[in-house]
RNA sequence: CGGAGCGUAGCGCAGUUUGGUAGCGCACUACACUGGGGGUGUAGUGGUCGUCGGUUCAAAUCCGGCCGCUCCGACCA
């Protein structure tokens, strides 16, 4: 490509709305441009690279056995309502009406049009197992668009759908997706982990996350450092303390406290360590009652396993302090579980808890001294809280860490909840209908274009790795205009590398700067670049440098085809 | 939706306190110089100051409504 017939759109400033890095550099190295909140045109450039990462995301479904199919983003209300998910999905879910006063929505993902077609169109045993994907524009109308492309309102995934007879078929396919998205985002070069996730409403039992490690990630992800266990933070387990409670030692008693809520409050006030504290919150439950849930003050709630307890409603809601104020006649930051007449579940650590303290369902008052049974009932017990560093991990073996990650894939075993509620049946060998059991795999493509840059980035801008480029060399010429021989030696070049396949920017603008032109390339990171300039043609070499490394080096003309040949990726 | 802030040229910003000719840097156009790592000079292009209304002889500036955006908390690939 010659740069002078290609819109590189490069800026020297950062926008000043950008948070992270990838953003950033998108912004900067001409990727995308910001149309409204949450939504991008691609660019020329971006849509290079976005063909690429497509492009591996095909060849590892199809070689898995998938079969590429097209859903339309507009989709029939009604589907919806089959599902039941027309309500229950969310204001994420853009709802329009058609000039018939027909309701539609933006699809922002496609189990019931897939599943609408395989009832219409899959009617035999002898069908099954089928994996269908496609890759196609979603739309979340997401509360808060953020990070460029990373969580916008309409973005670009891969969504596979597969439908079995048994549990074991299922299991299968899964498998071969696990090891498909390995291999996709292996083939990018990324540093990803796949992690135990939960299912959350869509339900089903196995799920794994994969998970680009970077900083700027929006999940946690905790690690054993002596096995191979890795989990979103959502579903990592916190085993029960193994120490006892300790025996009541102090009397109880009631303290005045004005004015003080937070734990951080309240223990600064009372001069006590935060693990003394009690923290209790009200959720509302699924009877429409209140549901007190009670954790050792240092611990945070993990809202998952909170939502996942049959006794709370899901969707989580926490209770307004209007209702709270009714129920107990005090405020959210004077609870406590000492007479207190609502269903209380405490963590498995808050329940080993002795002598701590805890509001006193009073304003401005806590007590101390607090024991279970002694000064209140027992109470259900269950796992609430995030894990923090140090924990024993779950599988047994070694303390967990926690990382930062980008969720760049997610697959589910999705069981028969979208089968069921449409009808999704085939006949088996015994002409018997049979529900399909189902799994869903899906990749974010535009998403994952951010992560690779989170990860591939220096001072100078983006560092692409070579499956993903969007041009694999950068031909720089130097003062063109005044060297015939420059000029005939680029054009030369230029020809033969893409007649062989190379991907190749050349630099052709005649009145470019030499330093204007080694910036963008590097702004844009592409892998290769090649300087070529009177005094390295009289001396017979042409510059050579890797975006990687420090230091240029001079190949020598008659040797450049082979060094390319090594050290370029040809794709 | 709650809290904080912003809206002036394509991008980054000043000007608003104290009303009086719409500015700077980058980018862009032309020319010249320069020419082996975001160069210099000269001359230009580009703005109904988010929008609607009010106050005033006069509003980017003061007042009010609306719209949009960004950041911090609840969603997910």
């Amino acid at each position: 490509m010659r740069a002078s017939r290609f819109l590189l759109a490069t800026q020297k400033e950062v926008p000043a709305d950008a948070e992270v890095i990838s953003h950033q550099l998108m912004l900067r190295a001409g990727l995308i441009r910001r149309l409204a909140s949450g939504l991008y045109t691609w660019l020329p450039l971006g849509v290079r690279v976005l063909q690429k990462v497509k492009k591996i995301v095909r060849e590892e479904m199809d070689a898995a056995g998938a079969q590429e199919i097209l859903m339309p983003v507009v989709q029939p209300g009604e589907l919806w309502e089959e599902s039941g998910r027309y309500d229950m999905f969310g204001p994420e879910l853009l709802k329009f009406n058609d000039r018939h006063g027909r309701s539609f929505c933006l699809g922002p993902t496609h189990e019931e049009v897939v599943t609408d077609m395989v009832r219409r169109d899959l009617a035999s045993y002898r069908q099954i197992p089928a994996n269908f994907y496609q890759i196609q524009t979603k739309f979340r109308d997401e509360i808060r668009p953020r990070f460029g492309v990373m969580r916008s309102r309409e973005f670009i995934m891969k969504d596979a759908y597969s439908f079995h007879l048994s549990q074991k078929c299922l299991q299968e396919t899964y498998d071969r997706m696990h090891s498909a998205y390995s291999a996709v985002f292996g083939r990018m070069d990324l540093n990803f982990r796949p992690v135990l996730a939960d299912t959350g409403s869509i339900g089903g039992s196995g799920s794994h996350e994969f998970h680009v490690l970077a900083e700027s990630g929006e999940d946690d992800i905790v690690f054993s450092d002596q096995s191979d266990y890795a989990a979103n933070i959502e579903k990592a387990e916190a085993l029960a303390p193994t120490n006892e409670r300790h025996k009541a030692s102090a009397d109880k008693l009631e303290i005045a406290t004005p004015d003080q809520h937070s734990i951080e409050e309240v223990s600064t006030f009372l001069k006590l360590p935060q693990e003394q504290v009690l923290k209790t919150l009200l959720v509302e439950g699924a009877e429409g009652d209140l549901i007190a849930l009670v954790l050792r003050g240092d611990h945070q709630l993990n809202e998952v396993k909170a939502e996942n307890l049959e006794a709370v409603a899901s969707p989580l809601q926490f209770a307004s302090e209007a209702r709270i104020q009714e129920a107990l006649s005090c405020k959210p930051g004077s609870i406590g579980p000492v007479d207190l007449s609502l269903k209380t579940i405490a963590d498995r650590s808050a329940v080993t808890m002795a002598d701590f303290a805890c509001g006193a369902n009073k304003d401005d008052f806590h007590l101390i001294g607090v024991n279970w049974e002694r000064d209140c009932a027992e109470p259900e017990v269950a796992d609430l809280r995030n894990v923090v560093a140090g924990d024993p991990s779950p599988c047994g073996q070694g303390t967990l860490t926690i990382k930062r990650g980008i969720e760049v894939g997610h697959i589910f075993q999705l069981g028969t909840k979208y089968s069921e509620a449409l009808k999704a049946e085939v006949l088996d060998e015994n002409g018997k209908s049979q529900t399909l059991t189902m799994g869903c795999y899906g990749i974010g493509i535009t998403r994952t274009v951010a992560a690779v840059i989170e990860q591939n980035h220096d001072d100078r801008g983006i560092i692409w790795p070579a499956s993903i480029a969007p041009f694999q060399i950068a031909l720089i010429p130097i003062n063109p205009h005044k060297s015939e021989a420059v000029r005939e030696a680029c054009d030369n070049l230029y020809e033969q590398l893409t007649k062989e396949g190379y991907e190749v920017l050349y630099m052709d603008e005649p009145k470019a700067r030499l330093g204007v032109m080694l910036a963008n390339v590097e702004l844009i990171g592409i892998p290769h670049r090649l300087v070529i300039g009177d005094r390295g043609l009289e001396s017979g070499s042409i510059e050579y440098r890797n975006r990687r490394k420090p230091e240029n080096r001079d190949v020598a003309i008659d040797q450049l085809h082979s060094f390319i040949n090594e050290n370029v990726e040809k794709l």
